[in-house]
RNA sequence: GCUGGCCUGGCGGAAUGGUAGACGCGAUGGACUCAAAAUCCAUUGAUAGCAAUAUCAUGAGGGUUCAAGUCCCUCGGCCAGCACCA
């Protein structure tokens, strides 16, 4: 492409310039206000990275740079999430320690963010895998375990027998494994866990001091999955025991037929001496134990179960016997793992009713129940003491309290999210910092002996049985009990990668202290995120992992606020030119240096603003690229046509100021494309002048600046319009030079335009009436009509409607 | 299945209920040039017309309104989240 200026070297120039003024150093010892901006850091990966980065980085950075020319103390900071499974698998098949691939691999990263000029504060850049960083990942895991919030448990966790790692739920959503996408299958495994079910309810509640966009909080809505019911006992025929359920429906419970536990249920293997055919059952526990997650939970598959012979229930309304099965569309892990079932008014027991044989009693009148479930609402029948009833939210209420006054069941809130399986069976994350001695069980490592390191060792292969690498590592394993002075082990699982993802934001206000993981007053001047912009796949887990982090530290008093982002923002996927997702094997990857290298920083960033709306996916263009890179050549020769006036241009100020509006509101609301397309459309007024004057150029390069930095900074220099923008401050409007004194009156009839005419802006109603009548045109529409009515639009419009 | 979002020219996309298609890309014609690149000018939703202008047009069909891309209803398509959640 043709180059009348040097931007490379214009590039170098400035960026060499920030970081020799500390121009984005921000200071935790300031006076003005606050602002933190904060994109998700990446992991570095060996791909580089990628036009999606440059998308969420400039933007945040349009806003940090326009912020900090307002006067705000602006924290906008990088650093690098390096823990995790691809550093170890290259390092396994390179033979090098995952620590010296990271180095290398930040460094690319770093070198590309650098070459484009994201106004990071790199002085308070570290890496999750830093010793110093880690040491206070694993001292507020030891605070987990102090508040009893840590736990370990053989839990069947989620096993990916390909990647050979234990998952959790979120790794493992629909059975696959998130890394690899093989099945999953299940595994008994002494994990550590944490106690993040306890939180569901403040999880909750803490949305309402937030700003995320809505689709956000409802994502997190849905995975807390809070649902209100009640828990009922159903007393076991001749045992003292009673079957427990959670329900929603108990104005259903005269309908209770059957009862399904799943087939981890412990009354299997209580009551095997009693269910005769226990053999059978056990058959179909095993089967059903074998299959993976994504065949139990195919809905479409038929339903499959076994009848507890000589094990009976009672229905603690209707005192009826009711028969107990077992099938594996009951989940082990919501609820009771038991539940009553109502096949009239639920779809999944009807059909297993109507397999089985099982009788159907309709209690709510609406359908036919010879044919299907009825969900709907109607009037209680066969019900007892509902009968009659209509309102279903006073059946259940009346339910309840008839269940409590009976002391056979009680109101109970459920929730899906569950308990956190915090240990990996990796090498390349931050040891969990417990001790295993014989005589005194789990201790956790004095704090004073924090961190504990990961050895410097040449293997780091996964093991078949399920155990870290580390296991292999006497010399990290062996150690001494910090409670008895005995022999003992340590823990060799490692933590997950979202471990230190969920605490970063704090260490960026204050990053290299040595005493605390970041000190209280850096804390309460810094406060919450003010924007935290990331990907919609981390919308769920990672938001919900910091969240409940965060919370629980506060609990302890450990940080000053309860919520740790205020605003959380997404943005759209840059896609390849051909429409789809950029992938390595579809070709259509675009590489963020090559275009540097060919169109500049400033060319790039322009375009990423301007290539749609920000949270919406978008098809990479390297003509739109080309005509941002047009847009900025003509912004540079405009230089050449500046007259002496100091003034605007008075037949420019109406422009000017509408821009300076636009701009300062497009930035704040992230509405970049449009903020890009008025600084277009201002460039087209200016060029349709001979010249223009030295302010007009001025201010339009104080709006552009945020976006392209570099060029705007070289122009300001080299027309000596005085200090350098990034020291400027931002430009602002007169609201009273907003509007013309003059506006097109557009005229309709019947709602049709017909015709426009200009008029002053102080024309009268009547006057507006009477312009729109003389139009020629207009003339035809109504000539011989009667006009019903003259709708006016001051400033705008007139519509005549006639008959 | 439930929840939320989206659907506008050849393409990316603009439009507080008030001129649909801003801005950019692409395309066509022209200027400059020995030529090309770059740059500049003009045209560019469809149909009819020399034109003025008219008709049609924001996934489909209804409705509310003086006026609907925008609000309401029905349907279709796409995307995302959750999903045998009791």
């Amino acid at each position: 492409m043709y180059n009348e200026y040097n931007f490379t070297e214009i590039e170098k120039k400035w960026q060499k310039y920030w970081e020799k003024h500390h121009t984005f150093q921000a200071s935790n010892d300031s006076k003005k206000e606050k602002f933190y901006y904060l994109v998700e850091f990446p992991y570095p990966s060996g791909a580089g990275l990628h036009v999606g980065h440059v998308r969420s980085y400039t933007a945040l950075d349009a806003m940090a740079r326009k912020k900090r020319m307002m006067g705000y103390n602006v924290l906008y900071p990088m650093g690098w999430d390096a823990f995790g499974l691809p550093a170890e698998q290259y390092a396994i098949k390179h033979h090098i320690h995952p620590s010296e691939a990271v180095k290398e691999n930040i460094q690319v990263f770093k070198k590309q963010i650098q070459d484009l000029g994201i106004s990071f504060d790199w002085s308070r850049e570290f890496a999750t895998t830093d010793p110093e960083y880690y040491k206070w990942t694993q001292w507020q895991f030891l605070q987990f375990v102090k508040h009893g919030m840590a736990y370990k448990a053989k839990a069947e966790i989620n096993w990916c027998p390909n990647c050979k790692i234990g998952l959790a739920n979120e790794e493992a959503a629909g059975g696959i494994c998130e890394r690899c996408g093989g099945p999953v299958e299940k595994k008994e495994k002494e994990q550590w866990m944490l106690r993040m079910s306890d939180y569901a309810e403040k999880l909750l509640a803490g949305l309402d001091d937030t700003e995320f966009l809505d689709r956000i909080k409802i994502a997190q809505i849905n995975w807390i999955g809070k649902s209100v019911g009640a828990e009922v006992n159903f007393k076991l025929k001749d045992t003292d025991d009673v079957l427990t359920v959670f329900t929603t429906r108990c104005d259903t419970l005269y309908g209770v037929t059957f009862m399904v536990v799943s087939p981890e249920h412990p009354y299997l293997e209580k009551y095997k001496d009693r269910i005769s055919n226990y053999e059978e059952v056990k058959k179909y526990r095993d089967l059903a134990h074998r299959k993976s997650e994504i065949e139990r939970t195919d809905m479409t598959k038929e339903k499959t179960g076994v009848r507890l012979e000589g094990l009976m229930a009672i229905n603690p309304v209707s005192g009826e016997e009711i028969q107990i099965w077992v099938s594996d569309y009951v989940l082990m892990n919501y609820g009771t793992g038991a539940i009553m079932a109502v096949p009239a008014h639920d779809e999944r027991d009807y059909a297993f009713a109507r397999k089985f044989n099982i009788p159907i009693v309709e209690v709510i009148k609406g359908g036919d129940i010879s044919k299907e479930a009825y969900i709907g609402d109607g009037e209680m029948v066969n019900s007892g003491i509902l009968n009659g009833m209509t309102n279903k939210k006073e059946a259940i209420e009346k339910m309840l309290i008839f269940l409590q006054e009976k002391e056979i069941g009680h109101g109970k809130v459920n929730y899906r999210l569950q308990d956190w399986v915090f240990s990996r069976q990796r090498f390349w994350g931050e040891p969990i910092p417990m001790i295993y001695c014989e005589e005194c069980g789990w201790v956790p490592v004095p704090e004073e002996d924090l961190p504990v390191l990961l050895p410097d060792v040449a293997s780091y292969e996964p093991t078949d049985n399920g155990e870290s690498p580390l296991a292999k590592i006497d010399e990290f394993v062996s150690t001494i009990c910090p409670k008895c002075g005995r022999p003992a082990r340590r823990e060799t699982d490692t933590m997950p990668n979202w471990a230190g993802s969920s605490w970063y934001y704090l260490r960026y206000m204050d990053p290299h202290n040595k005493d605390t993981f970041a000190s209280m007053d850096a804390m309460k001047y810094w406060g919450m995120v003010d924007y935290y912009n990331g990907g919609m796949e981390h919308a769920t887990r990672h938001l919900l992992y910091a969240r409940f982090w965060h919370r629980f530290l506060y609990d302890q008093g450990f940080v000053p606020f309860p919520e740790p982002f205020k605003k959380r923002v997404a943005h759209g996927m840059i896609l390849g030119e051909n429409g789809e997702k950029m992938s390595k094997s579809k070709g259509n990857v675009v590489n963020p240096d090559d275009m540097v290298r060919e169109y500049g920083a400033d060319a790039l960033r322009t375009y990423e603003m301007f290539i749609g709306d920000y949270a919406s996916d978008a098809a990479w263009s390297e003509n739109g690229l080309k005509g941002c890179k047009r847009f900025l050549d003509r912004v540079y020769r405009m230089k050449d046509r500046l007259n002496e006036s100091e003034k605007y241009t008075p037949s420019l100020e109406i422009a000017i100021n509408q821009t300076i509006k636009k701009v300062d509101e497009d930035l704040d609301n992230m509405k970049y494309n449009t903020a890009v397309s008025a600084l277009m459309i201002l460039l087209n007024e200016f060029d349709a002048k001979e010249t223009i004057s030295r302010k007009d150029y001025h201010t339009f390069l104080l709006l552009l600046n945020p976006i392209a930095p570099h060029i705007t900074e070289e122009i300001n220099a080299l027309c000596g319009f005085g200090a350098p923008l990034c020291e400027s401050s931002w430009p602002t409007y007169d609201e009273t030079k907003l509007e013309n004194d003059t506006f097109q009156l557009v005229v309709q009839v019947n709602g049709k335009v017909r015709g426009k005419i200009d008029a002053h802006s102080n024309t009268t109603k009547e006057e507006m009436v009477s312009l729109a009548k003389q139009i020629e045109n207009v003339q035809k529409f109504i000539e011989g009509k009667e006009i019903v009515k003259e709708i006016v639009i001051p400033k705008k419009l007139v519509n005549l409607v006639i008959k």
